[in-house]
RNA sequence: GGCGGCGUAGCCAAGUGGCUAAGGCGCGGGCCUGCAAAGCCCUGAUCCCCGGUUCGAAUCCGGGCGCCGCCUCCA
C-alpha cells in the first residue's frame, strides 16, 4: 500500500496527500460558463474531479465536492463594452440571461449524468451569491487592497507579494497586452477587476447595486466567495483545467487570502491539461466531434468519453482524435461485456487471490491518479485465465466503483440497440433466410452485398437474422 | 517577450537509470461460424535527431528539429 501522493500545481511537484480535517476532504471545482453547450475539454475537466472523489471515497474519505455555475459575466472584450458572453447569448435566443443559464446548465447536468457523474454536494450559481460577492469585496477594500478607476474597482496586485506564486509567474517579464488591450488606469499589468460598473449607455440584462455603484462582479469573485462559503477560508482540493491557473486562479488566492488572512488557502491545486485536437479549431461547420451529443448523434456510448478519458494521465495534453474515440468506444464495450457476463457467475469469491490486483490497480491511483495504469489491471483482471470467475467478477466491481463505466450494468437493461425493422429490408432479409434453408450461399450472400451497400448490416443469430444500420463515419 | 508541456509500435497511451519497453484500438494470421458478426488465440517498437554523463539511458545533462498550451472572464 503506497502512500496517496497528488502533484499540487502550486508546489510543482507530487507530494503526500493530507487533509485539513481528518477523513474528510472539501474540494472545489470550476464549473461551467452557461452559456453554450459544453466541449469535450470541458468534460474533461469534469472527470477529473469525479474520478478524484471517487478514489479518495474507495479510500475511506468522505468529500464535499462543490462545483460552481457561473451564469453572470464573461466580456468577450474589453474593447467590447457590454458585449458579454451570457448577454450576447441571450439577445441572439431573444431570451433572457436566466432562460439562458438555465437552459444550458441543464444541458452541462445531462453531459454529467451521461458520462456517469457523481452529483456534487453543492452547486451554487454565482447570481445566487451576489451578497457573498460584495461581502468579500468589502472585506478587500477594508485591508486596502482595492482601487477605483473608470470602468470598475481593481486589486492591486502588487500589494499581495505571493500573487505570482500559484502560477510561477515572472511579472516582470509579461507582457502585457500580448493578445488583448490594455486597460486605462490599472496599476500593474496583472490587477484584476473585483467590481465592474455597469455601462450608463447600455442596459444590461445583468447588473445588481453594491457600495462601489451599480454594475456586476468581476469573474474571480465569484469562485472566492463560494468556495468560502460552502468550504471555508482553507479547503483541501481546487481543481479545474490547466488554462486557469495563471489568471484566475491567481486572483482566487489573492482575494481568498488577503480577504481572510489565511495561507494557504487551497492545499492541492490539481489542473488537468487540454485535449489536442490536433490545432483543428472546434466548430460546428467544420461537423467536428466536440459536444457529448455529437458523440451521441455518431452512435457512441457517452461512457467511451469516459472511457477515453481514463486511458491517459490527467496532467497529460491527450490527442482527441476520432480513431481514439472509436477505440475507446470499443474498448468499453468489450468490456463491459466481460463485466456483464461475470455477473452471471455466483459464489464467493477469494480476498487473498484479489488482494495482489486490488493493490496495484489502487496504488496506480495512488500515484497521482495514474488512470492508464489502473486500466491495465482491469484488463488483465478482464481477461485474466489464473483468477477464478468469481474473483474477477468482485475485483471488477470493486474497480468500477472508481472507473464509472458501467461494467456490471444488468445487461437486460442495457443490451444491444434494438433491432430494426423496414418492410424494404425485412423483405431482402426474407429472401435471404429462403436461400439459405436451400444452402443457396450464392444469393444469400448476394443479398448481403446489396444490403451492405444500403450500409445495413446482417447479424445471424440463434433467433434468426436481424439487421441494423452501419453508424456513419462522415466527417 | 515570459511561463509550461510534449515527441515511445498504424492510432491512443503507460513507463522517467538496470527484469523479455504496460494496456487499449487497429492491421495481419489462426480457431469458430456455410459466409459474416460476436468471441477466443497468436502476432508488432530499442523509444524524433546529434553529442555527453554512466558499468548501464527511452529514462539524466547539453544542442538541434518538430508539435501543443497558457500569459483574454478559453476546460
Amino acid at each position: 500500500m503506497k502512500e496517496i501522493e497528488f502533484y499540487d500545481t502550486r508546489s510543482r511537484k507530487q507530494r503526500p496527500f493530507t487533509t485539513l480535517k481528518p477523513g474528510h476532504v472539501g474540494m472545489y471545482t470550476c464549473g461551467p460558463t452557461v452559456y453554450a453547450p459544453q466541449h469535450v475539454g470541458n468534460i474533461r475537466s469534469r472527470l477529473l474531479p469525479d474520478l478524484i472523489k471517487r478514489f479518495l471515497q474507495s479510500e475511506g474519505y468522505e468529500v464535499t465536492h462543490v462545483i460552481n455555475i457561473t451564469d453572470v459575466g464573461h466580456l468577450v472584450a474589453d474593447a467590447d463594452v457590454g458585449d458579454d458572453k451570457m448577454e450576447v447569448a441571450a439577445r441572439k435566443a431573444g431570451l433572457s440571461a436566466e432562460e439562458i443559464a438555465e437552459k444550458y446548465t441543464q444541458m452541462w447536468r445531462d453531459d454529467c449524468a451521461a458520462v456517469n457523474c457523481i452529483s456534487p454536494e453543492e452547486n451554487p450559481k454565482a447570481t445566487d451569491h451576489i451578497p457573498e460577492q460584495i461581502e468579500l469585496g468589502k472585506r478587500l477594500e477594508e485591508r486596502g487592497y482595492l482601487y477605483t478607476i473608470a470602468d470598475g474597482v481593481y486589486f492591486d496586485t502588487s500589494l499581495f507579494p505571493r500573487y505570482a506564486e500559484l502560477a510561477g509567474l515572472d511579472l516582470e517579464g509579461q507582457q502585457e497586452g500580448a493578445r488583448i488591450g490594455v486597460t486605462e488606469g490599472k496599476k500593474n499589468p496583472s490587477d484584476f477587476a473585483v467590481w465592474k460598473f455597469a455601462d450608463p449607455d447600455m442596459k444590461r440584462l445583468q447588473e445588481w447595486d453594491s457600495p462601489w455603484g451599480r454594475g456586476f462582479p468581476g469573474w474571480h469573485l465569484e469562485c472566492s466567495a463560494m468556495s468560502v462559503r460552502y468550504l471555508g477560508e482553507r479547503f483541501d482540493i481546487h481543481t479545474a483545467g490547466i488554462d486557469l491557473a495563471t489568471v484566475h486562479h491567481s486572483n482566487e488566492v489573492a482575494q481568498t487570502e488577503c480577504g481572510f488572512e489565511v495561507h494557504p488557502s487551497v492545499e492541492f491545486w490539481m489542473h488537468n491539461e487540454f485535449l489536442d485536437m490536433g490545432g483543428e479549431k472546434m466548430s460546428k461547420s467544420k461537423g467536428n466531434v466536440k459536444t457529448l451529443s455529437n458523440l451521441s448523434e455518431r452512435g457512441f456510448d457517452p461512457l467511451a468519453f469516459r472511457y477515453f478519458f481514463l486511458q491517459a494521465h490527467y496532467r497529460q495534453q491527450q490527442a482527441y482524435t476520432y480513431e481514439a474515440i472509436e477505440a475507446a468506444a470499443r474498448g468499453l464495450r468489450r468490456l463491459q461485456k466481460i463485466g456483464r457476463a461475470l455477473e452471471l457467475v455466483e459464489g464467493d469469491g477469494n480476498p487473498g487471490a484479489q488482494a495482489p490486483l486490488k493493490e496495484r490497480f489502487r496504488d496506480a491511483l495512488a500515484d497521482d491518479l495514474n488512470a492508464p495504469r489502473a486500466m491495465a489491471v482491469v484488463w488483465e483482471v478482464a481477461r485474466s485465465d489464473d483468477l477464478a470467475d468469481v474473483d474477477r467478477r468482485d475485483l471488477l466491481r470493486c474497480f468500477d466503483l472508481i472507473l464509472g463505466l458501467r461494467l456490471g450494468e444488468d445487461a437486460a437493461a442495457e443490451s444491444e440497440p434494438a433491432w430494426e425493422q423496414d418492410p424494404e429490408i425485412d423483405g431482402l432479409l426474407a429472401e435471404r433466410e429462403r436461400a439459405r434453408e436451400v444452402k443457396d450461399w450464392a444469393t444469400a450472400d448476394r443479398i448481403r452485398d446489396e444490403l451492405t451497400a444500403l450500409e445495413v448490416e446482417i447479424i445471424d443469430t440463434p433467433e434468426g437474422a436481424r439487421w441494423r444500420r452501419i453508424a456513419g463515419h462522415s466527417g
